[in-house]
DNA sequence: TCTGGGGTCCTAGGACCC
DNA sequence: TCTGGGGTCCTAGGACCC
């Protein structure tokens, strides 16, 4: 059988940023969402300050008073710690699948010494290469192993490690303090219905019978009740080489009903699109746009619209992208309305190798095509980004959004090394 | 005044084919 | 004039994740 563990850092975003501040450690950090919205991250002191997961910022501002410090999103340095983290991780377990920013599975079958004590050598290994402090959980499945690292969270004496690997009886009695709500995979609906059942907590939920629960409910949530009882249901590995879809959205910065801010932002976020599009190698046959008014303010009226369209040939080509955004933005905006937020979706997507000509292709456009993009690229990726951009592509940015506290660019520009000065 | 930005998987139902 | 049923592909939308 399978020794699973899970490998997740805690409060990522804030501890990312105290690593390389180190007069922030050990005080109330929050970290906001992009246009500087509401609480993404939150230090253990700002969670006891009572800051909220995804609490509006104007909501808790008043704590910046008491001390609470306060940071923008800078997901490119997360995301370089997370790299980092992934590969010290790579020197301690047979396989690494990472799953998002801040989590890892990993293969520990075959580890002969004790699972807890390996599992504070991995902490202590990553900590000291990286001062990201992480919790690890231990099991025979992927749920499982979530759960003791939920387990890890919540009990401060397991000081940050849970093995429950082939020990029911201790794995019975954390699932029973576990909400079923907190099990991976059950979500805010499930756990309404569960709890209509009287089902109150994770080993309650092992309990059932995952045939009847496939019919009562689906697949997904067979496999979650399957899992907590042991039995591998989530494949281990998923195929990451190229996403299924690439998604490119933001708040706009002051809300507008200006059409030519609102393209301009739409503008970015085509070209935004296709850029990691070409950076997989891949190319795209299908195209949404989507953009809203908010949908918070209630005394103002809403619209929004969210419409999408095929191409004849897959491409990589941001141009043929922006004809398709300027096709139905053409036809759907409508003027009077404050507009907040806009986006767009790339789906459809295969490997640039596989890419099939249609009978109208025409191998000159497509080379030449080719030959345009990379250039684009090639100049962006030397002189900065957005050094050769669209038309429509607004110059004094008014569609930006906001970013008060961001930190710098620590481990990505040589302008933003730390300096130590003696 | 101010409320994130990505993703995944599954299913139902329509279009189309033979 | 009568007018089937099975299969596949695709998309929209929902639920979930971090």
């Amino acid at each position: 059988m399978k020794v699973i563990a899970l490998c997740d850092v805690n409060n990522c975003f804030a501890s990312s940023e105290q690593v390389f501040d180190p007069l922030i450690m050990g005080k109330p950090v929050v970290v906001l969402s992009n246009n500087d919205g509401c609480a993404i991250a939150r230090s253990a002191e700002a969670k006891r300050m009572g800051v909220k997961m995804g609490q509006p910022f104007f909501q808790f501002q008043h704590l910046v008073k008491q001390g609470l410090i306060v940071r923008s999103a800078n997901f490119p340095l997360y995301a370089n710690l997370s790299e980092r983290i992934v590969s010290v991780l790579e020197t301690l377990a047979f396989d690494v699948v990472p799953y998002s920013i801040d989590e890892s599975f990993l293969d520990l079958t075959g580890i002969s010494s004790d699972l807890t004590a390996y599992g504070q050598y991995i902490r202590n290994i990553v900590y000291r290469h990286t001062r990201m402090p992480v919790g690890v959980g231990v099991a025979e499945t992927k749920t499982l192993a979530k759960a003791a690292n939920w387990a890890t969270k919540h009990f401060p004496a397991f000081k940050g490690v849970v093995s429950i690997y082939q020990q029911p009886e201790r794995r019975a009695k954390m699932l029973s303090m576990m909400p079923v709500g907190e099990v991976w995979g059950v979500g805010k609906q499930m756990t309404r219905h569960f709890e209509s059942m009287k089902i109150k907590n994770a080993y309650q939920l092992s309990q059932m019978d995952p045939e009847k629960v496939r019919k009562q409910f689906n697949v997904v949530i067979a496999r979650t009740v399957a899992e907590l009882q042991g039995i591998e249901s989530v494949e281990w590995e998923s195929d990451i080489d190229t996403n299924r879809q690439i998604i490119s959205s933001k708040s706009i910065g002051t809300k507008t009903d200006d059409k030519h801010i609102l393209f301009s932002a739409i503008t970015r976020h085509v070209s935004n699109a296709c850029k990691k599009l070409r950076k997989q190698n891949a190319v795209a046959q299908y195209f949404s746009l989507f953009y809203r008014t908010s949908r918070f303010n209630t005394a103002e009226s809403e619209y929004s619209v969210s419409e999408s369209l095929p191409l004849s040939t897959a491409t990589d080509d941001t141009r043929e992208f922006l004809k398709l955004a300027h096709k139905i933005f053409d036809e759907t905006y409508r003027k009077g309305f404050r507009y907040a937020k806009a986006g767009c979706v790339l789906s459809s997507i295969t490997p640039k190798s596989q890419q099939q000509s249609d009978l109208f292709c025409n191998d000159e456009k497509t080379k030449q095509s080719e030959k345009t993009m990379n250039v684009l690229d090639a100049l962006n990726a030397k002189f900065g980004k957005s050094t050769i951009r669209f038309g429509g592509e607004d110059l004094n940015c008014a569609s930006e959004a906001k970013s008060q506290w961001r930190s710098q660019n620590y481990m990505s520009d040589w302008a933003d090394i730390p300096k130590l000065s003696v």
